[in-house]
RNA sequence: GCCGAAGUGGUGGAACUGGUAGACGCGCUGGACUCAAAAUCCAGUGGCCGCAAGGCCGUGAGGGUUCGAGUCCCUCCUUCGGCACCA
């Protein structure tokens, strides 16, 4: 028998492809669209395996839309800027963009190897200078429509990148940097924003996509959305007052004391001359604790009172202010209203220093005495004067409406995100397009001036400072609007701002006219399926959503969403079942791989180990698996049958595993479900061989099963499936073949086998036509020799029949 | 602490809306082929008892609902992911 020869085919078919341009996508108005995206990679210079578990199962579904009479669109292209390419640049005295460009050259050739139907001539590369151009025309559209606004305030830097970063990658409970895991510190930087925060609302509204649900949880926990109420506390004996926010209304009677963020700007003004030295100790210690102190959990909540009181809105009483870290200056209004017997955190900070807890909710069944821990549930409003006797729900709107009548206070929505800061101090990255001007202040570089040309000259050390603005030539330009000297802004952009757009660019990588062409637009989006890693949820998945949005409101796009669905992979950890990494020596590489099994192996394992949410441990002795079923599918399908004497039948067997396997393997691509379609193939491939052996080889049964086994292999192993087309004389290509229907009256079994439980337990099975009645279902189980030993002459209470599944006898 | 996901043989994993737990693969055992090996093919493979027929136990733990629970409900345990003074 001979095996099936991949690295001759593979080369063959390559080239075959390529001549032929089989994977070509232009828009074709007679056919359905569809549009497929799996998460660009970084030009990182190397292939990992986690690519290939990315790619290929995307690939896989793609291919099997294409076969299923779509007209598929399925691009790749490189995430191209960024940090790693200047550390490179630094440590091995190359520049960032030969680094870069060598690296997409490799990994190119690498993902050709895959074997993935990718569209090459739709490339696009984040740090070409005619994809940039098309960033920074986009930067510039939103500030024209004030989504992009530059401000002085305190920021999230990375003193390992040296760079600052967005609030989203900023992650963990030691506020770590997501690229670097180096613990980030604050500092008071001017930089721009994009005003994310506009569109909290709309992002928090799932109906329109198909995503899941997890994703869905963390960005929605992202944006944090909380009903409120906002209203005036005045200072008592002061002109001034300072706003709260309180999600709580109902308890406002348990008001027993007020506190301001350490950075609230009202300290300075309201703070009595005794309380004076105290305060400004304590404002100091704050500004000198880091973040990570600042916010932890752990840490006692203290304060310090500023001598001065509010004035309760409703009892007019005075209500000591005090000053303390566990206020937050970056959400609602840096102050609050503190009730202490219904906060956690105002209960502790009253026990602490001896303030008042008067019970204004009282829970169900409450004795009158004080509380022990803070009660933030749900009661009845009492020692809360005109609204006592209500519930705490009906109390809400109540005093809510009754803040509002009184003209200090109105209902609010907060949310915990926060606009994106998209200025890095690095030299990697798009040239944010603006100039300052000593007259004309900030000044948009005119549309065709763009792209602002990263100079390939700079110096690009780690001084924290943005390598552009040591460079002359670049920084000094004159101000487009009054022709004085001006200087270029020096920060260059988040590298997130060049991936949340690129699956439009990716339609027409080469037009200059616009940042793509509408009219393949108008054709091809939205993108119908997006595949990824979820480590994306709170960012890229966030930001591309953002864009569309902003883009959909600037009459670029008509769209209210970028993706309509999506689905995310899994890992592929380690044989160890450790994430791979260098450093631990566990990483699977896929070149190697590719050359020992083939890529067809390489694709099929992959998709076999797991589901594909849910990645799997690698397992090299277990990837043997792959390539001996291929090996056992060509010898069967290619080989003539060893001379027999048994008679063929007349097939139906096979057609019927045939007929199931079809539907089998369908409507799993269909869920995603690889793993069970590939199990279905090889479970085809052994009735096969039961079937060659029966002598069925050459009957018109056989044919079909033949024919199917290639078909239902192309979308999976597309060089594997092309060789054994070719040499079953099928014409090129097999992936322009359509995908085989099944027909259910031939995939209807025949007979079913069918358990007998007594009280649960099995007892006994039976072969029964799927036609049975159910009175033949039941006299048939009580024929059964064990069942009637059991039964022992009892007569059965209920017979229970589930029709083609079992029968339970309840004695 | 809060939110979410997951715990199934030696192993990776199957199991439709509650209906034969362990599909398919890996590994292992035995056999065929071979001088021998590799490859391939055939048979077996959750545990325990039994010559067999068959029986008992079994999906992280303990309860419950049901004729019937891996699947539904309650209480725990463990692992992973996200959030965490957000008023």
């Amino acid at each position: 028998m001979s095996d099936y020869d991949f690295k001759s085919a593979e080369d063959k078919w390559q080239t075959r492809w390529t001549e032929s341009d089989i994977y070509r996508s232009v828009i074709d108005k007679s056919k359905p669209k569809h549009y497929a995206v799996t998460m660009l990679p970084y030009t990182s210079g190397d292939l990992h395996i986690g690519h290939w578990y990315a790619m290929a199962p995307s690939d896989v579904r793609a291919r099997w839309m294409r076969m299923r009479g779509y007209n598929v669109l399925f691009p790749i292209g490189f995430d191209a800027f960024g940090l790693p390419a200047e550390n490179a640049a630094i440590q091995r005295n190359i520049h960032p963009a030969s680094w870069t460009y060598k690296n997409v050259d490799t990994m190119r050739r690498q993902i050709q190897s895959m074997g993935a139907m990718f569209d090459w001539k739709r490339e696009a590369v984040t740090c070409a200078p005619e994809y940039y151009r098309w960033s920074q025309w986009l930067f510039l559209q939103f500030y024209k429509n004030e989504l992009a606004y530059k401000q002085l305030s305190p920021v999230d830097w990375c003193p390992q990148c040296n760079t600052t970063l967005a609030r989203e990658q900023v992650w963990g409970e030691d506020r770590h940097c997501e690229r670097c895991n180096t613990p980030v510190i604050k500092k008071d930087l001017n930089q721009w924003y994009l005003r994310i925060t506009d569109y909290a609302e709309e992002l928090l509204d799932f109906s329109r996509i198909e995503w899941p649900d997890r994703v869905q949880a963390m960005q929605t926990n992202w944006i944090g959305r909380s009903e409120g109420v906002e209203f005036e506390m005045q200072v008592a004996g002061h002109e001034d007052s300072f706003r709260v926010f309180t999600t709580r209304p109902d308890t406002i009677f348990g008001v027993t004391f007020a506190v301001l963020a350490p950075e609230h700007g009202l300290v300075d003004t309201i703070t009595t001359e005794s309380q004076k030295a105290e305060v400004e100790a304590y404002r100091e210690a704050a500004s000198r604790q880091t973040e990570i102190e600042r916010l932890s959990t752990e840490k006692e909540r203290d304060g310090v009172f500023t001598g001065a009181h509010a004035v309760h809105p409703f009892t007019g009483e005075g209500v000591p202010i005090y000053v303390a870290d566990y206020v937050l200056t970056t959400y609602g209004t840096g102050a609050i209203m503190a009730v202490p017997a219904h906060d956690d955190r105002d209960f502790d900070f009253a026990t602490r220093y001896g303030i008042h807890i008067p019970v204004v909710i009282a829970p169900e069944g409450w004795d009158g005495k004080p509380l022990e821990t803070a009660y933030i549930g749900q009661g009845t409003m009492v020692n809360s004067g005109e609204f006592d006797g209500l519930s705490s729900k009906a109390g809400w709107g109540a005093v809510a409406d009754r803040l509002q009548e009184k003209g200090i206070g109105e209902k609010r929505t907060n949310y915990r995100l926060r606009d994106w800061l998209i200025s890095r101090q690095r030299y990697w990255g798009c040239p944010i397009p603006m100039i300052e001007c000593p007259s004309c202040g900030l000044v948009a570089v005119p549309e065709e001036d763009l792209p602002v040309l990263l100079p390939s000259d700079a110096e690009f050390l780690p001084t924290g400072e943005s390598p552009l603005k040591l460079h002359e030539g670049f920084r000094n330009v004159a101000c487009p609007a009054c022709g004085e000297p001006g200087t270029r802004e020096t920060d260059t952009m988040d590298t997130f701002i060049c991936s949340s757009w690129y699956q439009y660019r990716y339609l027409s990588p080469d037009f200059d006219s616009g940042p793509f062409d509408t009219e393949e637009g108008d054709y091809w989006l939205p993108v119908d399926q997006y595949t990824g890693g979820i480590e994306h949820a709170t960012m890229h998945l966030l930001y591309t959503r953002f864009f569309t949005k902003a883009m959909r409101d600037m009459g670029l796009v008509e769209d209210d969403e970028p993706m309509l669905s999506l689905f995310n992979q899994g890992i592929i950890l380690g044989e160890d079942s450790e994430k791979m990494s260098k450093s631990r020596g566990n990483v699977v590489s896929p070149d190697e791989l590719v050359g020992d099994y083939g890529t067809d192996a390489v694709r099929l394992y992959l998709m076999f180990i797991s589901r594909w949410d849910q990645g799997a441990p690698w397992n090299s002795a277990s990837m043997e698996g792959a390539p001996r079923f291929l090996n056992k599918t060509w010898g069967l399908l290619i080989d003539p049958p060893e001379a027999t004497d048994k008679d063929g039948g007349d097939g139906q067997e096979l057609r019927r595993l045939t007929h199931q396997t079809i539907r089998k393997v369908t409507e799993d691509i269909d869920t995603f479900s690889f793993n069970t379609a590939v199990a279905a193939l090889m479970t085809f491939a052994n009735g096969l061989q039961k079937a060659k052996s029966d002598a069925c080889f050459g009957t018109e049964a056989w044919e079909e099963a033949r024919r199917t086994m290639i078909l239902l292999l192309a979308p999976m192993t597309p060089f594997f499936a092309e060789e054994l087309w070719e040499q079953g004389g099928g014409d090129y290509s097999v992936h322009d073949q359509a995908w085989p229907e099944w027909d259910p009256e031939l995939a209807r079994p025949s007979t079913i086998e069918m358990p007998v439980q007594i009280n649960g337990r099995v007892r006994a099975k039976f072969e029964v036509s799927p036609d049975a009645t159910q009175e033949e279902v039941e006299q048939l189980a009580l024929e059964q020799d064990n069942v009637k030993r059991h039964l022992e002459g009892a007569n059965p209470k209920k017979v229970i029949v589930v029709p083609n599944r079992l029968v339970n006898i309840v004695v």
